[in-house]
DNA sequence: TTCAAAACTACATGAACATGCAATTGACTT
DNA sequence: AAGTCAATTGCATGTTCATGTAGTTTTGAA
């Protein structure tokens, strides 16, 4: 039996999910509120297995509410149903400690099935939220691919150093070489990245993920 | 109907894949190989709307075959269907391109509706993949969030411009405010971010996320 | 209105950096 | 053995930066 709670502050929908999980065997709605701050307040008590939020909620948004009950509970299941689709919400959401992202239109038939997808170790999202998560990935991880500049170990190492914020000096020291070498391959640096300054060397490096 | 090829080393899962997608209405198995080489050959002739494709291939990896097609036709639509289900495999397919990620012992209803579910814009995932896919956000989005250095809106113009190599001049003329005044803003991004110089503060925003 | 905080401007100075030129060393090639 | 090349060191110079001190303007709250 899944224990469910619901937080939801529409008391039409609250009260239809309410008896759609009630009315399938194998789930059990223990508790259903209106506001994340009632139901932070019964957590404990109604220990329930899985959460069912709404984010946009008046008072504490459903996003901070995942926050609130994954410190209280860190392995807590968090299911969000929401109307939003915009990338702010989805992202807070999952990177928050939300376990899955469905949409409010989300059929009956398919809400069961991704509360029973969550409960056995899945992530259920609609299908349009999960293209959202997946071109993330194809957006933002551009790594080590493109505009392949060849820098030395020495050139990284050097570079990983500025970055830390040391000076030419401590650079020197820390890989055993003189100020003017330090110089010498700081040069190198640049002319290889097409920059003139520690800054744009070192910001360009960390957003091509190169160190 | 979705035209469909496979691209899957072993025989008998590749026939019955094609006699399955071809036995399905709206589905249509134009072709199927049993290496990216030979797909990659005949790819525009074939002219797919969507690609199910093998992971581990003799010859070139699936992952070297989604990095292809995606050059060719950028929008194609690709299927991973693997036995793999560590993180390299995945996280690399979803980059590299695939829109969607199914182990192998998916049952043919599911990949069906997966099949469907690609096409019509989303990203079908079994439920351990999305469930790895959720968790790293989970694990590697941690911006905003800790250390919460507060930068007005002036100050993190000030800090991005810096990190695209502008000098203070350029700053001040775009800011449309004195050298002085550039100076006056990091010195106090510095205080705010307990670091001295330009690198370390925009290595740590970087890093941080905050720009 | 009046006060306080934040934002802006100014000037000054020592430190750190960017870059040009040049010489030395060691490794690897032909 | 002579030659090439990357790595190293050295020196010099103009530029930019980091930071102390201090005055003015703007803005928001009491």
């Amino acid at each position: 039996m899944i224990r469910i709670i619901i937080v939801e502050d529409n008391k039409t929908i609250r009260e239809g999910l309410t008896i759609l999980i009630n009315s399938t065997d194998g789930l059990k709605c223990v508790a259903n509120y209106k506001s994340c701050e009632e139901m932070l307040q019964n957590l404990k008590d109604d220990n329930p297995d899985l959460i069912l939020m709404d984010i946009g909620l008046p008072g504490m948004s459903g996003i901070d509410g995942i926050k609130k009950v994954k410190e209280i509970m860190p392995d807590m299941l968090i299911l969000v149903l929401s109307v939003y689709e915009d990338d702010d919400n989805i992202f807070s959401a999952l990177c928050t400690g939300a376990c899955g992202y469905l949409v409010k239109k989300t059929p009956p038939a398919r809400l069961i099935e991704a509360i029973e997808e969550a409960h056995k170790g899945g992530s259920p999202m609609s299908a349009h939220i999960a293209r959202k998560v997946v071109n993330y990935f194809q957006n933002n991880m551009k790594k080590s691919d493109s505009s392949e500049i060849n820098l030395s170990d020495r050139e990284k190492n050097v570079l990983t150093s500025l970055s830390k914020g040391n000076s030419y000096k401590m650079i020197a020291d820390s890989e055993c070489i003189s100020l003017d070498t330090v110089r010498y391959h700081i040069r190198n640096i640049y002319k290889k990245m097409h920059v003139h300054s520690q800054t744009e060397a070192v910001a360009t490096a960390l957003r091509k993920g190169w160190i």
